[in-house]
DNA sequence: CCACGATCCTGCTAGC
DNA sequence: TGCTAGCAGGATCGTG
């Protein structure tokens, strides 16, 4: 499942190899995934490529923008002419110059992602993100970051996750941070004490970058523009390891549901429910 | 304001 | 073996 660290890396990889392409043809397989008029892009190169939270941007040369949202299964990919189009494939952008590919393919087993193509000016009008909070690892500082947490008594995981608070921190990542920091998810946010939000802010900030430097996590369904796996599935800690030690202090890891997420975490290192 | 549950969707798997 | 129920979850929306 996609977060900021797998966001970020399709991100570098779209403008390492696709800035300057130009869209020569698009393929709509499934028009229900597709917000407004692909004809915006046909013809267009693209000049850069921007990420709010976990919405990937692409912006063209003529003022139109894809916004990209991969949800849970969605996949960028780039493909070359004598790859057959695989299965759950809603939109191809055929690209120039060929390279040892020709196309950026958009890919979603559950249909919850979406393409939305509207003018550029109105990318930062989307409700969505109007309503994101700042990012961690670039506006995000531990003052702001504070001032969330004690904004409310819900649980820290809640708050984690809840996208206009903080952007970009999805279930892996909340989980992994939370252990690092030695703090319960369901511990209500308001009572962390300084020290335990300096840990979380440190944590996130780690978790995130060491996310984004093993090009993301692949639990599952994850692969970035190239069709690659990332790597930092083999740096989990708690995320999916029920009954498996605890790397610090050999407790069986425990799963618990919150907000109907699966959530991961050391009874012994993080207690302090309260 | 907040919590909770349903919704969208398909593939995988545990269990019978 | 083959079926099915349950689970996976980001964001949104409705209800209490």
């Amino acid at each position: 499942m996609p977060e900021l660290p797998e966001v970020e890396t399709i991100r570098r990889q779209l403008e390492r190899e696709v800035i300057a392409c130009r869209i020569i043809k698009i393929v709509i397989h499934r028009p229900t995934i597709l917000l407004g008029d692909s004809n915006h892009l046909q013809a267009q190169a693209l000049r850069s490529v921007r990420r709010f939270g976990k919405l990937l941007v692409l912006d063209f040369e003529n003022g139109y923008s894809a916004c990209v949202h991969l949800k849970m299964t969605g996949r960028l990919t780039l493909q070359s002419s004598t790859e057959s189009v695989p299965i759950h494939t809603h939109l191809e952008f055929h690209l120039q110059p060929n390279k040892t590919w020709n196309r950026l393919t958009f890919s979603d087993v559950r249909r919850f992602g979406y393409v939305h193509i509207l003018p550029s000016a109105q990318v930062e009008s989307l409700p969505f993100i109007r309503s994101l909070g700042k990012e961690p690892l670039k506006d995000l500082s531990f003052q702001e970051f504070q001032t969330v947490v004690q904004q409310t008594a819900r649980g820290i995981k809640t708050v984690l996750l809840d996208q206009t608070k903080i952007a970009g921190i999805g279930n892996i990542y909340a989980c992994e941070a939370l252990w690092i920091a030695r703090v319960h998810p369901l511990r209500s946010s308001k009572t962390l004490t300084s020290s335990e939000q300096q840990r979380l802010f440190v944590a996130i900030e780690e978790v995130l970058q060491e996310g984004i430097a093993r090009g993301g996590a692949s639990d599952n369904t994850y692969r970035d523009l190239l069709g690659e796996k990332g790597n930092y599935q083999q740096f989990f800690k708690v995320y999916g390891r029920n009954g498996e030690p605890c790397v610090r202090c050999e407790s069986p890891i425990e799963r618990m549901v919150i907000g109907g997420r699966g959530t991961w975490f050391c009874p012994t290192c993080q207690q302090d429910t309260q």
